[in-house]
DNA sequence: GTTCCGCATGAATCGATAG
DNA sequence: ACTATCGATTCATGCGGAA
């Protein structure tokens, strides 16, 4: 969608998005494509977006908000954190924070402080209960389970399958075997230094970790403020649907023109509509 | 010192600290042993000690808080990031947050979220301008191979291959020739299990770290809730004065039954002073 | 002398059960 | 209806003894 977030988010119908997936302009960064949002006036600015991102969220749906608060006058600002109380205010609940570890940060030197290598990942719920499949996103396990379970001899996993004290205790038979391991809320991965046209603010390991985990395939994944499309090209990839919303035409042609529906995928079907009235049609099919 | 946090610390004369360095107990954690404070009476229970450590902090001084919300009822609790608004209000800068990433976290599985897998490290400062001494925790690059990427833990590898080898992605033809690195602000440790009386809290890699980075010998560090002591051990390893302040007996009886003043080490002087009165001598020393 | 393996241990969290 | 306690779940790490 072609438009301010705003008015484009108002078009959505209510309970309709299993997973938010966005990263807002930075405070007063992106100065000259976005206009620039002052620290200072941050939350006032986000907070009626994120009372129309409530709105369209399905109860069981999750909101990730990938944010940094940058530093002004040697203090890290506040802005986030602050954020983070008016949304509960709300109706918002912070299930957790995840830590994007930046592997390769960007480079500098300052008096006072080190590189910032991280950035923050908030997830946020209309509910306790909501849609995770953590088997999507497990990862390989350090050769622990190979080098050590593996081995243990037939009888000791029948004989003797409760050893009492022994840290394993009588589920012993869950490990065998076993090679992945759920992974953790801090994610190590590095920026992506390709040179595109429009260099992407996340590589897409990050979207693609939180839509395998949040969706399935035939969900319908948002990002109010799309960019250079990376949260809907990895959806689009992945079989998911999307929604992008995205106020620069130069950013919308991009996207538009860069992604096609998969004809492999079934249930994938491509949300990206036209500005508003051009094609009556796909509102319609929308709907 | 033995005693209260509280009323220990109003003992202390005004901007005589160069470094806090502590890890206050957890909200409703440890309850056996420090009472437990309720995770909604956190800020209002941390607020008065947190003056007077702006109290006895020098100008150029550093406080460096160790901290994690835990979860209540499927939320992560806003008690910390409350705390850094109203630290604020009382005249603490927000300098920085560093992330510690804790390599091996607790295990265990739920259905609705990953292993906490990191902790807080919030630096506070009373002026924008303090010391830091960052070529002290610079990596060598010499010893690069040596002590770093020899020491990567099997999980490492497995998970993110890249750091094995190439180091730090593509760029690594930047160091050579290179002596030293700067750190970043995410710090990758993993904590201590071994079989002690009183497992620390953290590694002694922690506050080493922040030791070298904010004070230099002959300084004075403080850790107001010593615990099993290894802020403090640490600093007088390191040739720094310090001050613990430890309310159960069993810690403090351990922590002065352990450290000794280094001979070797002229500027530095143990600061672990006996109950309030019993050695004047003592207390005169501090002054 | 080196590698391998058994083992204990942890600032956790959820859901069910008991008070 | 709300709070306290308990069992179940999970995995990286280092020590020490064995191979």
């Amino acid at each position: 969608m072609l438009g301010d977030c705003h008015t484009e988010l108002a078009k959505l119908p209510d309970n309709s998005i299993d997973l938010i997936f966005t990263s807002p302009p930075y405070a007063d960064s992106r100065k000259n494509t976005y206009g620039g949002v002052s620290p200072d006036k941050y939350v006032e600015w986000f907070l009626p977006i994120s009372s129309e991102l409530l709105r369209v969220l399905k109860p069981t749906g999750t909101f990730v908000l990938n944010i940094k608060e940058k530093v002004e006058n040697g203090e890290r600002h506040t802005y986030v954190i602050e954020l983070i109380l008016e949304m509960r205010k709300q109706g918002w609940l912070w299930t957790e924070e995840f830590i994007w570890h930046k592997k390769n940060s960007y480079p500098g030197k300052w008096p006072n402080r080190f590189r910032d290598s991280w950035e923050r990942l908030l997830q946020f719920n209309k509910n306790r209960k909501f849609h995770m499949y953590q088997e999507e996103v497990m990862v390989p396990m350090g050769n622990w389970a190979n080098s050590r379970l593996k081995n243990l001899s037939e009888t000791d996993k029948v004989r003797d399958p409760s050893r009492v004290g022994s840290g394993f205790g009588k589920k012993i038979a869950n490990w065998i075997g076993r090679e992945k391991a759920y992974p953790t809320n801090v994610l190590h991965m590095a920026t992506e230094t390709k040179n595109r046209n429009h260099s992407a603010v996340f590589p897409e390991d990050l979207p693609e970790w939180f839509i395998k985990l949040f969706t399935k395939r035939g969900d319908c994944v948002l990002d109010p403020f799309m960019g250079s499309g990376t949260t809907i090209t990895v959806a689009n990839k992945l079989g998911r649907n999307s929604v992008g919303i995205e106020i620069l035409p130069e950013y919308y042609d991009l996207v538009k023109n860069s992604i096609q529906p998969l004809n492999d995928v079934r249930p994938a079907q491509l949300a990206l509509l036209e500005r508003k009235g051009k094609y009556a049609t796909n509102k319609t099919k929308r709907s």
